[in-house]
DNA sequence: ACAAAAGTGTTTTCATTACACCCATGG
DNA sequence: CCATGGGTGTAATGAAAACACTTTTGT
């Protein structure tokens, strides 16, 4: 590039990603095995190196599509991570990414360096390579504040979705039970929903109502739930 | 330190600092001007290298200390800057930090690679060096959502503060006027102060209590205000 | 007929907002 | 005596929380 790099000894600089999703109703997040040492066969996040010319978010990009396949999901800069003991390898800092997507969304591939690849409850995790477990705590916190002022959950949900699915994703981010009425009645107040006019009909059950949202762009809200 | 550097060229990565302080009823933010090429004489945010072994959160605790004469001040990581454009000598990533502390707790003096150290208005500022006018919007936004939800403006004041002068804080940082009974009684419900018992007089007007926190740790709140 | 979730309003409680006057001091 | 900010309470409004029963379907 240019000459001026002078004594400073550069650390490398990686990405890393936690994508969150919604299964069997339990939040569950994305991780790969790792198929060479440090923490070879230990889970890790899916990440990998900045490139030379690549912005660090288009490096996450890049990163979530060859892990999971996914594009046009939410994702957003979580946090840097720069112990100077965090790999044993040498000076990696790290910037942590937040991605939220839908199940059906997600399709897990394994990549070139990871053995194998798969979702995990967050309130299950296996052992976790590196600092990944502290990365993955903040996004955890991160994504229970988010909830509450944004409407990024809207990405954690497939395109027609009934009130019910909904706020059984509220739960399970939150891990307590709300009331349906004040539920429905404050969701449909903010007027990001309407209705397509059909049923989900086959279970058995009442049919429930489809709604899909106004518009999928972020939307910060004064105060949500 | 270790073989296993490959072929990943390593950017280079530094810490920037935007300090927020109260001088003159204005918000300002502690502004060096750049001694070397490139952006010779233009203002630029405090920063600089992260050292090979340290933590970028010492870092950035070393670069303010260095270029502000503090510590014991509010400092929180903002975001890292990653643009490969950004610096025109090659490729840096910068961790931008946050932090807030009170006039009088700041020393401005300039450190080896500054011409000139100053406090600026952020509502009157010069043109900034690579991207921080960016780094420095993001900082704002920060500050007025951290201040609805935190304690953290308590950084700003002296030890000893009126309610008045509180409120004033509160305003800048808003850019608008609160209703002072109002403010009083939420702010007192909140039981973060004591009163000193004494009263602030010398002033040509009637004297005001004084208070302190009962702790300046971080607390964060269900909603502030 | 039964299980399971869908759907629907009213009341109570609490927090926020709006609002106006007297007080104590220094100059 | 005047200018300046210090200090105080109440009523109106609006948002959140508590709360239970009927409906519709598939099996």
């Amino acid at each position: 590039m240019k000459p001026a790099h002078r004594k400073i000894e550069a650390p490398r600089v990686t990405v890393d990603i936690v994508i969150f999703t919604i299964e069997e109703a339990k939040l569950k997040t994305l991780l790969i095995k790792r198929k060479f040492d440090p923490f070879k066969n230990i889970w890790a996040l899916p990440g990998g190196f900045v490139r030379s010319k690549e912005d660090i978010y288009a490096a996450a990009l890049r990163e979530l599509s060859e892990e999971s396949g996914i594009s046009g999901v939410y994702l957003e800069q979580l946090y840097t991570f720069g112990s100077p003991k965090r790999d044993p390898r040498g000076r990696v800092i790290t910037i942590a990414y937040f991605a939220l997507a839908s199940r059906q969304k997600l399709r897990i591939r394994s990549a070139s360096d990871a053995k194998d690849a798969g979702l995990f409850s967050v309130d299950d995790l296996p052992r976790l390579a590196f600092d990944h477990k502290e990365i993955l705590e903040k996004a955890l916190e991160r994504l229970g504040n988010k909830i509450q002022y944004t409407n990024v959950l809207w990405s954690l949900l497939p395109e027609y979705f009934t009130l019910g699915d909904i706020q059984r994703v509220y739960e399970i981010i939150w891990g307590k039970k709300a009331d349906k009425r004040n539920f429905r009645k404050k969701l449909l107040s903010l007027g990001l929903l309407k209705p397509i006019g059909k049923l989900r009909k086959g279970l058995r059950r009442r049919p429930a109502r489809l709604y899909q949202f106004k518009t999928k762009k972020y939307v910060e809200l004064k105060r949500f739930f």
